[in-house]
DNA sequence: CTCAACAAGGTAATCGATTACATTTTTGAT
DNA sequence: ATCAAAAATGTAATCGATTACCTTGTTGAG
């Protein structure tokens, strides 16, 4: 299996040149002969010499790799951010490295050291914690560009894209108005990730403003999962409170669990209580009823967070960039009764 | 920012060492006194060295990381595969350098390709194609140990762990017998990946085995999605044949997006159709009705696999393992009606 | 007290590809 | 026909960490 490994060494001597020459045609710079030029080939054929990106790395100093570190790929929109950031990448000849930190500090940190030690050019994170992650990020930032996509840590000097939560919040709360809706619950993660904070804060003013109620105690935190949904569709039930009109969640996960509870117990989703998400992961619209979400412009994001990072890796030293994007609202039948 | 780059020998300057001795503290080999250790930690510490992984990889022909190449992270499978692959990495000290091939075998060739050329120490991949994925599986596990993991490509003599599919479909063609199901339709991906085919397979002779017909314009094949899911059932509700008793789908995808279909176009499952999947991904208990599936034994295929790609990394030459590992029924409420 | 064994640390080769610089050959303009 | 510019190719330094091999100094057994 393992033969003996075939260097650039090995295919100059087949092909009876020096390693200059072979290097410079696998590389397509400029000045060798057509006849040369097709001797190294076909010596590179013959041996099935495949290249070391490690020596190459070396050399450059820069491998054509890209860190991504996010709080958790089972998440379907971390996977769909990756997805379309890797499709950016790849359009860019770059490579993806993909990291989880488990929405944990500290596998983040460990990830983001092995990352700053040499095996990518550059890193997208999505921080875990607005403040706990700080220390690691800003460490990590002082020695390989960073760019920050979705999540965020405010405190880390460095680009940043993601959605303008405070717009998508006030699409969903007008909708909700518009529909007749004057009390709401609002399920959320727990406090740490920039995006439940901005999202809760920017509920509660576009709620004021519209005459919403949010009462304290029908603001529940857990996590971004289904399970943490169906947990919280119970606590809202066997609180002995009445219904709110509507329950915002914020993201589809939390929807999605919360809608599936409800059902389960009997409580029809919108006509006794209407629900929204936020993301417009790809169930959202399969579910039954289908969810009214708030749909990231994950494309843009992707396009831009790398665009970002190059400008980066090229040259050091630019001002940062803070670029919210707006998101869209799509109402489904989560928040749709008949004759609305 | 990007401060003068910080290397054994400045920091062997600071301590008044040879970068030899450097190395020697750092990694930890023997021989060094106790003095000059904390000396060099010290200076290591003060100049903020973070070392250089490309330059380690080069001279000691090992970089530490393991790609994964999988048909598509979007997948809860696949993406639950993934972590418990990270989990079992990180505990021997590797990292993971994750890739999507998306369903394409071209894509999965350049994937493979640029992941033999140096970067990685070994190779999980999950092959799109159980021909077509071949020659480039083929032509990386001649450079890189390589095992393969769920799907297969049985042509390539590599090691494989995955589910013993026909012992799985066994138990599901079993337990709807149980239920008193004659006839069923089984709704799967478009062949080409081993899973799809196995699973077909085997859940033909079992049905066969048991009495169960399943006729061959009941057998529906797209891909591996909720979408794809949500048309089958479409289809089978716009052919104009009564429905089966129960349809078997080849993953929970499908499962879900066909359930919900159903859902809203007024069939109830578990009443008028019952319905299983396949995988138990996390949504399957949260669906309403709960899926019936199988739940693959993940942790232990990852562990597997994780040992195996180890040992194939110390010792090439090796006689090659196939490990199919037996999952487990999960019974929900989408197979069972009230008095089952 | 002597010498083998060992500890501590230094020097320089090494991993494989790229590339600055040097050398030779070709080309084309006059 | 001549010479400068351009093309083709070679030689060797380089990227940064590790490590084989060597030198010097210590220790302890006999």
């Amino acid at each position: 299996m393992h033969k003996t490994t075939v260097t650039v060494a090995t295919v100059a001597a087949e092909a009876g040149v020096s390693t200059a020459t072979v290097s410079r045609v696998l590389t397509g710079s400029k000045s060798v002969s057509a006849q040369t030029s097709a001797r190294v080939l076909a010596a590179a054929e013959k041996l099935r010499y495949s290249g070391n990106s490690i020596a190459k790395a070396l050399r450059q100093n820069s491998t054509g790799n890209i860190g991504m570190l996010v709080p958790s790929i089972s998440n379907p929109f971390f996977t769909s951010l990756v997805e379309q950031v890797e499709h950016h990448l790849a359009q860019a000849g770059l490579n993806l490295f993909l990291c989880d930190s488990r929405n944990l500090v500290a596998t983040e940190e460990t990830r983001l050291r092995s990352l700053t030690q040499g095996s990518v050019d550059g890193i997208l994170v999505s921080p875990v914690d607005e403040n706990r992650s700080a220390a690691a990020l800003q460490r990590a930032s002082d020695i390989v560009p960073i760019v920050q996509i979705d999540r965020r840590v405010g405190a880390v000097d460095t680009d940043w894209v993601g959605l303008d939560d405070a717009h998508a919040m006030r699409l969903i709360a007008q909708h909700l108005a518009d529909r007749g809706v004057r009390t709401v619950a609002f399920v959320t993660s727990i406090m740490g990730s920039s995006s439940a904070l901005d999202r809760l804060q920017s509920a509660r003013s576009s709620c004021a403003e519209l005459g919403i109620a949010m009462p304290d105690d029908l603001v529940l935190d857990g996590d971004f999962s289904l399970e943490w949904g169906a947990t919280a569709a119970d606590g809202l039930l066997d609180s002995g409170r009445d219904l709110p009109d509507a329950i915002i969640c914020s993201d589809d996960l939390i929807a999605l669990g919360l809608s599936g509870r409800l059902a389960e117990r009997g409580i029809r989703v919108p006509d006794d209580v209407r629900v929204t998400g936020f993301d417009d992961i790809e169930y959202a619209s399969l579910n039954v009823p289908s969810l009214t979400t708030l749909r990231q412009p994950l494309t843009q994001i992707a396009a831009e967070a790398v665009r970002l990072l190059q400008e980066n890796i090229q040259s050091a030293d630019r001002a940062k960039t803070q670029l919210a994007l707006r998101g869209e609202l799509v109402v489904r039948k989560s928040t749709t009764r008949y004759g609305d």
